[in-house]
DNA sequence: AATGCTATCAACCGCAGCTAA
DNA sequence: TTTAGCTGCGGTTGATAGCAT
C-alpha cells in the first residue's frame, strides 16, 4: 500500500558510500541489530534512506559474504535454479548462503545469460530450442506463484542432487567455511568492509555463538516474510569470524518461507532427504541436466 | 599515451506484500 | 474492513575499472 516517504525526501544521501557511512551503519547494527531500518537513519544521522541502508547491510556489510568469482559448481546451481525458479533471486539466493541475491542477479545478467545466448547462437539444438531455453527461463505468472512454492523444496532437491554430481571431484555441499578460506580474488572497498566486518568481533561473544540480542527492535522480526534478524544474522557473523560455523542466510528476512536458508543440518536433511527417499513426492518437474550449458 | 568500448557491480527505483492500528 | 507504515524483492541504471585500438 503506502510508500515509504524516505527515499523522496530532500537531503537524503545518494550515491556509493564512504567508509565513514558504513562504520556508522555498522556501529549501529553492532548495537541494535539489523531491522527496523526506519529507525536507522534517525538514531545515527545518516543522511541515508532506510531502503539504502538495508541494502547496504544486506549487500555489502553483511558478515559472511563471499566475494569474488563464482565457482562452476555454484555457476550450475545457479542456471539450475534459475530453470526451476525463474529470476526469483532471493529464492535462489537462499540456496547460495555467501552470496547476496544482488550478486547473483547481476551475475545471471552479465555472465550466465550471455554465456547461454552464446551457446544458443551456436546452435545447441538449433534457434528455435535456443529461443524455447530462452523463454523457458521467463518466470512464472503469478498465479502460479503459490502452487510452485509449495514444489521448490521438491525441485531444489532434486536440482541440487543433479548439480552436485555432475562435479563429483569438487566439494559436494556448498562449504561456507572452505569457501571463507579462499581469498577474495578481487580487492575493492570490499576490503573496507572487510575491516569493518572484523570490528564485529567485539561484537561476537563466546558461549552464544557471537549472538547478540538483537531483534528487539525490529518490527517485523515477527512476520512472516520471516526476519529472523538475531539468529541468523548472527549465524552469518560466526561465519565470517569463526571460519568455522556453518551458517544460513535469513538475517533480514531474504529467505522466503518455502525456501528457507539452509544450514548444514539442513543442507544434509536436504541431500539425505533427496536421496533417501529416492524422489517420493518429487513434483513433476522436467529438469534439465545443467551440464549441456557448459 | 589517448581514446573509445565493454564488462562489472553497487546502488536506486518502484511495486508487492505483510502487519498493525 | 480499510488504511498507513514498513520491509523485501526484482528490474534497471550509472559509475568506473579494464581492455582494445
Amino acid at each position: 500500500m503506502g510508500r515509504p516517504p524516505c527515499c523522496d525526501q530532500a537531503g537524503v544521501k545518494k550515491g556509493p558510500w564512504t567508509p565513514e557511512e558504513d562504520l556508522v551503519l555498522v556501529s549501529y547494527i553492532q548495537d541494535h541489530g539489523p531491522g527496523n531500518w526506519r529507525a536507522v537513519p534517525t538514531t545515527t544521522g545518516l543522511m541515508r534512506c532506510s531502503k539504502s541502508c538495508r541494502l547496504r547491510w544486506t549487500n555489502y556489510l553483511r558478515p559472511g559474504i563471499k566475494r569474488g568469482n563464482f565457482t562452476d559448481q555454484e555457476e550450475k546451481l545457479i542456471v539450475h535454479l534459475q530453470a526451476l525458479l525463474g529470476n526469483r533471486w532471493a529464492a535462489i539466493a537462499s540456496y547460495l548462503p555467501e552470496r547476496t541475491d544482488n550478486d547473483i542477479k547481476n551475475y545471471w545478467n552479465t555472465h550466465l545469460k550471455r554465456k547461454l545466448k552464446k551457446m544458443a547462437a551456436a546452435g545447441e539444438g538449433g534457434p528455435d530450442a535456443a529461443a524455447a531455453e530462452l523463454k523457458s527461463r521467463e518466470p512464472a505468472p503469478k498465479g502460479q506463484w503459490e502452487r510452485r512454492l509449495q514444489t521448490d523444496i521438491h525441485t531444489a532437491r532434486q536440482a541440487l542432487r543433479d548439480a552436485l554430481s555432475m562435479d563429483a571431484s569438487t566439494p559436494t555441499v556448498p562449504q561456507p567455511s572452505a569457501a571463507l578460506a579462499a581469498p577474495p580474488l578481487k580487492a575493492t572497498y570490499a576490503s573496507s568492509a572487510d575491516n569493518i566486518a572484523r570490528l564485529l568481533e567485539g561484537w561476537m561473544r563466546p558461549g552464544d555463538g557471537g549472538c547478540k540480542a538483537s531483534s528487539s527492535g525490529s518490527p517485523s522480526a515477527g512476520s512472516v516474510s520471516g526476519d529472523g534478524a538475531s539468529a541468523s544474522h548472527c549465524g552469518m557473523a560466526a561465519a565470517t569470524l569463526n571460519g568455522s560455523t556453518v551458517t544460513s542466510r535469513t538475517e533480514d528476512g531474504r529467505a522466503p518461507a518455502a525456501t528457507p536458508a539452509l544450514s548444514t543440518l539442513d543442507w544434509n536433511w536436504l541431500l539425505d532427504d533427496g536421496m533417501g527417499h529416492g524422489g517420493v513426492g518429487l513434483v513433476d518437474v522436467p529438469l534439465r541436466d545443467p551440464s549441456h550449458f557448459f
